[in-house]
DNA sequence: GCTTATTGCTTAACCGATAAAGTTAGCGGT
DNA sequence: ACCGCTAACTTTATCGGTTAAGCAATAAGC
């Protein structure tokens, strides 16, 4: 009857004139301890409401059983995807997560590792913000020991394993099959340079362009961010060029949303005067006006895998090594984009 | 240099020849410690790349500056919404989320508690799934003397404070607006009659119609749960009956996008053959055809009230007592329910 | 009949930190 | 010269558990 409302082993122990480790293991099951006692501790700790302390516990033990992950942010389709995916797979083996959003701000990325690393989580899930430059969090990681897996949003050069989505070889699947469809002034609102998967998905567009011998015009290609605000501006750029593109490329799904706001201001009607096909879908997308053709991103498949092979290497830390797994992307074909 | 490659206070300690009580002062700034000693402290702390461990401090500090999260899913426009902002809120306060997702599963609603329990959160903030019938766990909750709070989903009767939008009024709000629109048969596909929520939709819908004269038939009400094949299987129940209405109350965005996928596979065009409004919008609706008009729950707010809320629980235990938030919904004028 | 195992506990030590209660040296005051 | 005070540490106890080592009583082996 501790003071807080809450039971201790000790105070089973107690009531029952046994040590306090008696008591512990009998609730572990302990063969050291006599069946009757086992159940005169169990029946106890039972009526007293009896609930063990797991960061006591974990003090001792070394191990947290909780894993750090940190996210951009939440509300969007790949992301709560593949954090419910990353959920069930952790407490499939009895992992609990704690979950961190850094809102797309590098500093709460660094705040938020932090945390997690004071918490001794057992190992982090990470995918960084869209402006994450520095990396010295992430060397400060490695050096202490603490295994650490990035998915989606990666950061390559420091030892960890990721978990992507086929990015250069999806943004080649959309482009190429505009291409196939007609289309040959086709424009990329994309992501930041500095970006692992912004870089990619420029790569696979250009690729595509390079290969049927198309023209990549420097007034077709907008570099920003990942979000509708970014795709908004984006073609409201390209738009203002004066040069319109038959399609636009977005480098993710909210990017082309904010490219449909773009469109729905001006008096260009999708997809007849432009068009729209994008990386990334969302579940909302099949009631979406026309609903946007997209290479989709298995993000329930990376975020499992991501879950496992960070488990994985928390379980045989000695033969970690770095794996850079890339899951395929395929073409959902939906009213845009479908032909010149 | 522990050999899990976690440095401690007593290796700081070692290394300047102090107790490692001295080092803990000497981080915390306590005036105990002389102004060298804290300058010698804080450089071998950076040298050797200390990072305090957090369950330790919490072990005897009693609080874990944790709060517990339990949420049916985050797939969803209301929750991630929702949930981002008990993070921001959280985290201003200097306390970090555990998360856990129960899938609408009253099961893993139970377990998620326990463990919650079992890391001593300092308080609970919980929107149990559209099953949740059994409230044994949350008296277990209250009898440990726990703060929680509900938010969205609740459970009265049990003491516990409550954080909601205005339901009745919301649901009363999108109704009225349907009747003064000149609709005269109004369907809804209800939630379930155990849930708050179902139930007090339920009620505005029925003052609504009560207060016009209309009468309420009852092949147009369909109950069932929240998600999208609710609202597929809901929308298909009233179209079987061979008797239409002219509008469509769905209880939560996703019915309605399920109501539309159902409407999509007959031959049925909106809004001129049938039509739709719903209770609870989503970012992606304005890019939706048509936009559907709902009334809008306000997330943001109710994530951030009741964290607020929690904290304040959690501060003044003494002082604690029930309270029920209840914040204004507003409508939100789409391309459904435009008139008759 | 004496040694060795086994059973079923208990005691002690520890995990990494914090709080409370000593300890010691140096200083000022009278 | 002696008392008291303070600054700057150290020692001890504690949080709630776990592991390792110890120990008595009974059973088994030869």
């Amino acid at each position: 009857m501790a003071k807080s409302g809450q039971v201790t082993l000790t105070d089973i122990a107690h009531r029952l004139n046994v040590s306090k480790v008696t008591v512990s293991k009998a609730l572990r099951d302990h063969p050291d301890i006599g069946t009757e006692t086992k159940r005169l501790v169990r029946e106890m700790a039972r009526e007293l409401g009896y609930t063990p302390n797991f960061i006591a516990r974990n003090l001792s033990a070394k191990s947290t059983q909780t894993l750090g992950l940190v996210v951009p942010k939440i509300a969007h389709h790949f992301f709560a995807t593949a954090i419910e995916a990353i959920y069930s797979a952790a407490s499939e083996s009895n992992y609990e997560i704690i979950m961190t959003v850094s809102q797309e701000r590098a500093e709460n990325e660094v705040k938020h590792i932090e945390t997690l690393l004071a918490m001794r989580v057992d190992g982090l899930l990470v995918s960084v913000t869209e402006h994450t430059k520095s990396t010295a969090i992430f060397e400060w990681v490695r050096d202490k020991g603490v295994p650490l897996v990035f998915f989606d949003r990666t950061i390559n050069g420091l030892g960890f394993s990721t978990v992507t989505a086929d990015d250069a070889g999806g943004a080649y699947l959309a482009v190429h099959h505009a291409i196939r469809q007609g289309y040959t002034k086709i424009a990329h609102v994309a992501g930041y340079a500095y970006t692992n998967v912004g870089r990619k998905r420029m790569a696979g567009y250009q690729r595509a362009l390079r290969e049927a011998g198309l023209e990549m015009r420097a007034e077709w290609v907008v570099k920003g961010g990942f979000g509708e605000q970014a795709g908004h501006e984006g073609f409201k750029q390209i738009h203002r060029s004066g040069n319109l593109p038959e399609i636009v490329f977005a480098v993710s799904y909210p990017v082309a949303l904010g490219i449909y706001a773009g469109i729905f201001e001006t008096n260009l009607s999708i997809p007849d005067d432009i068009d729209v096909i994008s990386f990334g879908g969302s579940h909302e997308n099949k009631f979406v006006s026309p609903a946007i053709t997209c290479v989709d991103q298995p993000a329930e498949e990376i975020g499992r895998t991501a879950t496992e092979l960070l488990l994985q290497e928390i379980a045989n830390a000695a033969e970690r090594r770095e794996q850079h797994l890339v899951l395929p992307t395929h073409l959902i074909v939906g009213d845009t984009c479908v032909g010149k």
